[in-house]
DNA sequence: CGCAGCGCCTGAAGGC
DNA sequence: TGCCTTCAGGCGCTGC
């Protein structure tokens, strides 16, 4: 579940707590998925970034420490080492405290590449724009969205119009833009309506601490308040609040999906 | 190269 | 009560 906003949470609340510290051990869960998670041992941690959903911890040996969380990921930073039978790597640091890695469902990802080398992880590497940044334009996106048939919620979920949504933020987006998420082409005024519509809804969830329906943890183990403020994902049936029509749903490419049939137009 | 299809995971919830 | 099935879904990989 976590998207840009919770990712982005978490990038602000940890990186405050490990810029500047050093990897004193480093330890992993034998899955692949997590064993580079070791290869980051003896490096110092300088900031914490992110990308879309992935977070990058630079480290001053020209390489970065990149983690997805997946859909149950969770970082912390305890005093103590992490004893959850789910932790899944966990990072000594060289003040005492532990960066630990936990996820139930094990669908996270670790690896240690040479900075700024994304060749092989290829979403990260064809990632689109940041909704906040400058290049994340109407025109962008309507070139973006128009260049493959694909269903428009399909593309916005392969991240590479635009960066960070996932289920959640595609669904309320769709619908504050009044686009329909089966639609297979997009007009100009309905992608600038969209552009602005991932914007709004990245944002104010970020303002919102993120978005806490099952396993979201933040860094300090927090809930976010965003689910309060969901309009359309997670409703269906209940009354579009635009134009009362109930919200229906189904499912898009293995992913429920919800819109308002009268006023999300194609 | 684009993309459809599948596998990875396990706790929670629902059905009987 | 307890067993079984279904569901949640981001992304990497395979093969057409």
């Amino acid at each position: 579940m976590p998207e840009l906003p919770e990712v982005e949470t978490i990038r602000a609340q940890l990186d405050p707590l490990v810029a500047g510290r050093s990897i004193v051990s480093a330890s992993s869960h034998p899955s692949a998925k997590f064993t580079p998670a070791i290869e980051a041992h003896g490096a110092q941690i300088e900031q914490v970034r992110r990308r879309g959903k992935y977070l990058l911890l630079d480290l001053d040996d020209q390489r970065e420490l990149i983690v997805h969380l997946g859909m149950t990921g969770v970082l912390s930073v305890p005093e103590q080492a992490g004893d959850s039978p789910y932790v899944r790597a966990q990072w000594e640091l060289d003040d005492g405290r532990w960066l630990v890695f936990n996820d139930v469902r094990r669908f996270g990802r670790i690896r240690v590449v040479p900075a700024g080398d994304y060749a092989s992880i290829t979403t990260l590497r064809d990632l689109g724009p940041e909704p906040s940044d400058a290049a994340f334009t109407a025109q962008h996106l309507h070139r973006a969205l128009n260049k493959s048939s694909r269903r428009l919620k399909t593309q916005l979920l392969s991240q590479r119009p635009v960066a960070g949504l996932g289920n959640i933020y595609a669904d309320e987006a769709l619908w504050l833009a009044q686009v329909r998420p089966t639609a297979r082409s997009i007009s100009k005024p309905a992608a600038a309506r969209l552009r602005d519509a991932c914007i709004e809804v990245i944002e104010s969830a970020i303002s919102n601490g993120g978005t806490t329906l099952r396993d979201y943890r933040n860094a300090e183990g927090g809930s976010g308040n965003n689910q309060f403020y969901l309009r359309c994902y997670g409703r269906a049936g209940e009354p579009c609040e635009r134009c009362t029509t109930p919200l229906r749903s189904m499912v898009v490419d293995a992913r429920t999906t919800t819109w308002c049939p009268t006023c999300q137009k194609r």
